[in-house]
DNA sequence: GTCTATACTTTGATAGAC
DNA sequence: GTCTATCAAAGTATAGAC
C-alpha cells in the first residue's frame, strides 16, 4: 500500500487553514483509537470520546462516518509510503509494506472493511478512493515491472500490467490469510512471487 | 472459493428436523435479497421482510445477524462447489469460480464484509468459518500443486504450500479489483498466474 | 467557525405473549 | 415457532451557544 497524495476531498469541503489542522490532530488521535480497539466496535462516538469532544462535532469537518474512516486510513497510509515507497521499489516494497501493515493492529481490518464498503453499488467515498488507489499502484508496479522487463531482470512472456494486478491481490490477500493463520509466513511466501518471475534460467 | 461441507455450528444447536428445513428456506430465500440489493443494506429486518416474517423470526434459527450472513454466504459457495471444484481442479478451478463469484451481484461484497469482520480480535463465528475455509483450501490445492511439480507439469523450486497461498490470495484480490474497474481482464490476468508457473522452459 | 445539545431514524438484540 | 413490544446503540441532521 502506498500513497504519495492524500487527495482531495476526504473531508468538508471549504474548511480555513485553522479547520484543515484541527482535522488533521482528528486524524492523528483516531488512529490511535484504532490501534487500541480495532476497527470493529469503532463507532464516531467512541472516536468522539477519545477525543473528548461530541460525535457531532466531528461531522463538522467529515460528511459522515465513511469519510472519517476512508481519511484515518489515507492519512495512516500517507504517514508512511512517503520515504517506504520509494526506498523499496517493485516486489521488495510491497514485502516490507505487507508485513508492516500486519503490525498495526486494525488497519489491515479497516482497509479491508472499507475495500469491502467501497464494493458497493451506490457511490460511497471509498468507492472512488479505493479505485483510484488501485490504478495508481497497479501504473506504478506496471512501469517497473516493464523497466524490469527491457532490463532483463524478470520474465518478458507475461504482461506487466497482469504482474502488477497479481501482486496487489496476492499482497492484500495474503495480509487476510496470515492474520488468519499466523504460522503462514507472509514475507517468505510473498517472495516466493519474485520468485516466479524470475527469467527462465538456463 | 469452494467447500464440500457447509459445516456445522452455523444457526442455532439444537434444531429439530422441521426446523432446520426451514432454516433452509430462510437461506435460500435470503441470497436472494443479496441478489438483489447487495450486501450493504441488508439488515434483518430487510431480509425479513422478503420472508414476510418478522426480524425476531430469524434469530429463532440464528444466534446474530453475522451468523445468518455467514451461513448464507457458505450455502451459496455450496450451491455450487459440489460439482464445480472436483471437473475444474487447480487454477483452472479458481479461474472458473473467481469468474462466476463476480456475476453474482452482493456475492464477493457480502464475502469480503464477512472477511474483513472476521479479523476482529474478538471471536466471531466468521473468524472460524473463514480461517477453516482458508485452511481447508490451501490444503486441497497444496496436494494438486504437490502432484503436479511431481509429475513435472510445474516448476517445483518453490513451495507448493506458498504457491496455494499466492493462488488463493490473487483470486480474492482480483475479484475485488476487478469490481471497482471491470476493464482489467480478471481471466486471463489469473491465466497468467498458471504461466508463471511453467515448469522453466528450454 | 467550532462545538454542544438534542432529536430522529434504523438497527441488532431480548423478553414475554399467543 | 412466531409475533409484538421494548431497549440500547449508532449514524445522521438541525438548532443554537460561544
Amino acid at each position: 500500500m502506498s500513497a504519495t497524495n492524500p487527495g482531495p476531498a476526504l473531508g468538508r469541503q471549504g474548511l480555513q487553514p485553522k479547520g484543515v489542522a484541527r482535522r488533521q490532530e482528528i486524524l492523528d488521535r483516531a488512529i490511535d483509537v484504532f490501534r487500541e480497539r480495532g476497527a470493529y466496535g469503532t463507532s464516531l462516538r467512541r472516536i468522539a470520546e477519545a477525543l473528548g469532544v461530541s460525535h457531532a462535532a466531528l461531522l463538522h469537518y467529515f460528511d459522515s462516518r465513511e469519510q472519517l474512516l476512508v481519511a484515518v486510513y489515507a492519512h495512516a497510509e500517507a504517514q508512511r509510503s512517503a520515504a517506504e515507497t520509494e526506498s523499496h521499489p517493485g516486489v521488495d516494497g510491497m514485502v516490507h509494506a505487507a508485513m508492516a501493515n500486519v503490525e498495526v493492529p486494525g488497519l489491515v481490518e479497516l482497509y479491508s472493511t472499507l475495500v469491502a464498503a467501497a464494493l458497493d453499488g451506490d457511490d460511497h467515498v471509498g468507492t472512488q478512493f479505493f479505485s483510484q488507489r488501485f490504478e495508481r499502484i497497479r501504473e506504478r508496479l506496471t512501469a517497473e515491472f516493464t523497466a524490469d522487463q527491457e532490463a532483463g531482470r524478470i520474465r518478458d512472456d507475461v504482461p506487466a500490467s497482469h504482474l502488477a494486478a497479481l501482486l496487489i491481490a496476492a499482497s492484500d490477500g495474503l495480509q487476510i490469510q496470515w492474520l488468519l493463520e499466523p504460522s503462514l509466513s507472509l514475507e517468505s511466501t510473498l517472495r516466493t512471487f519474485a520468485t516466479l518471475l524470475q527469467p527462465a534460467a538456463r
